[in-house]
DNA sequence: CCCAGACATTGACAGTTGTCGATGTCTTGA
DNA sequence: TCAAGACATCGACAACTGTCAATGTCTGGG
């Protein structure tokens, strides 16, 4: 009997040790930018803000679009890049699609960041 | 008599409040996006790591251009866009242009990404 | 005064990105 | 079986980005 699991679809590393402690490989620092261009960007940082101050810390498309500003297909499109990123999760129930925080993939960006 | 100053030309803040704590403004994002967009290039990461690693925390051009792989103009390019996001300084010295971190700077961009 | 060298700036070009309207795909309820 | 609605995908377009060769600017040495 399958107990239900939650498997993490990217590793919690992000790619690398920190920034500042040894000189970043090539392949490295691809992967690290490929997750860093996920982030940068106005629309794609509030999304995740607001999927985290959300009630269940999850939302569905329905409920991004009005505050955000922008049109469904944009704020889809905006969603599938974090997804795809390793950032958001997406789970359909119903109609609905529900987007939510991957858990420790934000804390594996600030690890790259931190210097202590 | 002026005691020699070190005036930090960017807030060590990056922006705004933790990304998970409340939902984001238009404004903060389109700030934090701004530093994020400077760091998510594969060639400005290694230039970040590389100052980093170097003796005495800064480097000049020529220190840079054979171990990244790209042309001299192309790497100017890079550090004046890590310059201007506050992320770099540039201090001349003679016919040397010596690039270092900003103090801070990366701390504040992690401080953004923590969940704790 | 002029030359060599370190670095910045310019101009050009291909590739990528953010946005929207139109359309496609499912799911639910009648 | 059908219609409505939530969401994804497609196609198009303007704007931006990374790169290099050519050129400009400044500094130190002879």
């Amino acid at each position: 009997m399958p107990v239900t699991e939650l498997l993490p679809l990217t590793d919690v590393t992000a790619c690398c040790a920190p920034l500042t402690r040894e000189p970043l490989g090539a392949a490295d620092a691809e992967a690290l930018a490929k997750t860093l261009k996920a982030l940068a960007d106005p629309a794609r940082l509030r999304l995740i803000s607001m999927v985290a101050a959300h009630d269940g810390h999850e939302a569905c498309v329905c409920d991004l679009i009005e505050p955000l500003g922008l049109s469904q297909p944009t704020v889809s499109h905006h969603l599938k890049i974090l997804v795809d990123a390793g950032l958001l999760s997406r789970d359909k129930r119903g109609v609905w699609a529900y987007y939510a925080l991957v858990p420790g993939a934000l804390d594996a960006v600030a690890a790259v960041f931190a210097t202590v």
